[in-house]
DNA sequence: AACGTCCTGTGAACCAGTTCACATCGCGAC
DNA sequence: GTCGCGATGTGAACTGGTTCACAGGACGTT
């Protein structure tokens, strides 16, 4: 029930404990959002089955697309402490299992198992570090390497040498924060290169060095 | 000796207490690093005089300028709980003083005071929200929203009307992630229109709203 | 098989911001 | 003073990416 991948795979027993014991079950049909950027918040959750994607979106509706979530992972920590209004947008991708953590509930918890709080920073601050670099590859990285990172992140939990990326190219230029035809002419010359080629409902990395060289070009 | 402004102003009195019994002092004079991106770092600094600027550096050397800290702000809180390499490097601006807390420290007083962490971890959150909120402007909006937006937030700190910047383009130019040539340029269509003009070593807003109005729509 | 609806591919015009190349200004050092 | 140097202003060429427009594909539904 609790899978051993993403961030639980080294969180510390009491956190485990916490999840088996103090979390309340959560499903969600593909496309329907969990919360909404701006919505209140206090709540942590723990992906167990499916996806959830993150995202957040422009005044003018434009969406950028922050991070897949998979089994394994937690999202949330922060409102858990600072509860206020959510910085994304949270929806299921596929039939989603979650456990959640409400902040009173974790609270309580917290008087037993202090450790526990160490363990919910550290999760924030893997999160920031993340963010930091999101932030500087958007900066000073070309969309094309954006692309080429982007496509490695997402395919990551794949054990196949040659994964496939199940998403369209309308998705994954909201990941890139790029237009879908800049991505598909990228994509284009890529398949001409014989780095990648379609697959159904997506594409598949043929050379993953390849990309990882994209990724490099213009090393950060 | 403790300010009470910025993030100390709303900070427990636990967490005051501590920054008065187990911080060191440290100073720094105009130009010094205190730590550079990559560094191993377990401390957690309060800025009481002068201020740290927070940037960050691409491989080829470009810098992309986060923040500028000023007395009672805080930084460092995450390597703190969760010690590894900084995110970013820190140099001071001006002759700057500095309160330090190391982990250790801090983790023998977290026994005595327990809702400190949380405060720390608020901390975490509002860095965390900030940071999302840095990305999505960097993806939204257009470079001239953008300046905008970082002249507000330079000068919030002063409570004149028409505060002065003190900063050359080429800074500016950094935090906004963007050529020197291209925020002078349109620097100079707003001096022609009153919104700003020159001053010693720096430059003076004139109209705050016409700049509040930049911020927020996208023409130029 | 024919239809609608996504998804993909690509070309042309356009544009924001970069790069390069100077000219100029202010100001401190000598 | 005037030399030098960093900061500013600006123009011209270039480029990476957008916007618009449209042509096929792929696939599910009837």
């Amino acid at each position: 029930m609790l899978p051993n991948s993403g961030f639980l795979s080294n969180a510390s027993q009491d956190l485990r404990d916490l999840l088996g014991r103090a979390s309340t079950e959560v499903t969600l049909s593909d496309g329907e959002p969990l919360f909404e950027q701006g919505d209140e918040g206090d709540t942590l959750y723990a992906v167990t089955e499916g996806a959830i994607e993150l995202s957040v979106l422009s005044r003018e509706g434009r969406k950028l697309s922050l991070d897949m979530l998979r089994p394994g992972d937690m999202f949330g920590e922060i409102a858990l402490f600072d509860p206020s209004h959510r910085t994304a947008s949270a929806v299921a991708v596929g039939e989603t299992h979650l456990l959640s953590v409400r902040n009173a509930d974790l609270l309580r918890e917290l008087s037993h198992a202090p450790e526990l709080a160490v363990d919910l920073v550290k999760l924030a601050g893997q999160r920031m570090r993340w963010m930091n670099r999101q932030l500087s590859e958007q900066v000073f990285l070309p969309m094309p390497s954006r692309l080429a990172r982007k496509i490695m992140h997402l395919t990551e939990h794949e054990e196949n040498s040659q994964p496939i990326l199940d998403m369209s190219q309308s998705d994954l230029a909201e990941f890139v924060g790029a237009t879908r035809e800049a991505v598909s002419k990228t994509l284009s010359t890529w398949k001409k290169r014989g780095v990648i080629e379609n697959a159904k409902g997506g594409l598949k990395i043929i050379d993953y060095s390849a990309l990882k060289a994209m990724a490099d070009l213009d090393e950060l």
